[in-house]
DNA sequence: TTGATTTCTTAACCCAGGTCAATGAAAATT
DNA sequence: AATTTTCATTGACCTGGGTTAAGAAATCAA
């Protein structure tokens, strides 16, 4: 099936797979298909998996006096490992699908249970983490360091297929902005050229 | 001596060690002192160590046009990780002390040995790792959801020993603004009281 | 197709923070 | 102690983003 091959191929990026690999990581029911504004993880929960965006796109947000305040979007290959997942206290925030989505979910049983069978994944998943906690560090340096304007702008040339994938109002709240500012800042920017 | 008594203690926050553990910590020679202004990384360079710094406080911080943009201060028992120590790439920032101070340092070689000698402390280093990961995303997801005033305010319950011990003009470049604009909101905040 | 809802844009006004310049206070150097 | 340098404050003016309110455009449902 086609779904089950997007795990195959997420691992694959990091790991040549042998035959006997692909049919155990296809056997393994942990794929599951999402609807648009389906909720992963709700505030005050204690999360019991962490998830691989295959396909779609979700959210991580607080909510705030009503207010969603955006500070992620997960698409295609993402990881996802809530605060909550590892800390075990309820989370702070939310995690939704904006799209119809397929994802594989992890717990920590099968993940151990999967580095016993295959050990020679253990290192793949540490370069996984370590990959992602630079990536972050990064992305958080970057934010603090440009204002508004300039976070569109770094956000159109890092993500040009999320300002189009994601409605603007949303774009707003992850830049830490209203929405009508970034209209303002998108009218600036087509002025200019 | 005084100081190899700071590793011990900080281990002890989440271990209970034995003589001879104790022993062997005090025994590896990997603490180090360092004046004000010293550096522990530059930009450009690769990170062949990582700190934990036992007492003073360290700088992390970009250099843009001569500007310090200042991302991180840490202080006794915080353990840093350079992004270049893990990925082997140059750094993109620099890390400096900013008052003397006095870190032990770890690199990969000494990090498996000590592992394998004492394996039960590999659930503590991951722990850490955790934690700090943690943590590291609700500062980040702070700073996103706060204005500048709002931020230092919350500096001020969090961490009240920075706001003191660090020169103003620093926390205002951590807080992104510049340092007349701290002026004003610390004279705002007198006039509230 | 049409109406309903959601999303996006525009305008007017306000304010926090940026910038520049001057002054004062505190530290470091001599 | 005197001098220089660094750091903090203040004022004047400017600008980008917040707020409110209205209307346009796009999307969705029936």
């Amino acid at each position: 099936m086609e779904t089950k091959d997007l795990l195959v191929d997420y691992f694959s990026q990091y790991i040549t797979l042998s035959s006997e690999e692909i049919e155990i990581i296809k056997s393994h029911d942990i794929i599951r298909e999402y609807g648009k504004n389906d909720l992963l993880l709700k505030e005050g929960q204690i999360a019991k998996e962490c998830f691989l965006v295959l396909k779609g796109c979700v959210k991580r947000y607080y909510l705030e006096e009503g207010e969603e305040k955006i500070m992620e979007f997960f698409t295609e290959n993402d990881p996802i490992t809530p605060v909550s997942y590892t800390t075990k206290a309820p989370s702070k925030y939310y995690l939704s699908c904006i799209e119809p989505c397929i994802i594989s979910t992890g717990n920590e049983e099968r993940t151990q249970l999967f580095l016993e069978t295959f050990p020679r994944f253990l290192p793949v998943f540490i370069k996984i983490g370590e990959d992602l906690k630079a990536k972050k560090q990064i992305a958080a340096d970057t934010y603090k360091n440009l204002s508004p304007e300039e976070r569109y702008y770094k956000l159109q040339e890092d993500r040009p297929d999320l300002v189009h994938r994601v409605p603007q109002y949303m774009i707003a709240s992850y830049l830490g902005i209203q929405p009508e500012s970034l209209s303002r800042i998108r009218k600036r920017s087509f002025s200019k050229k």
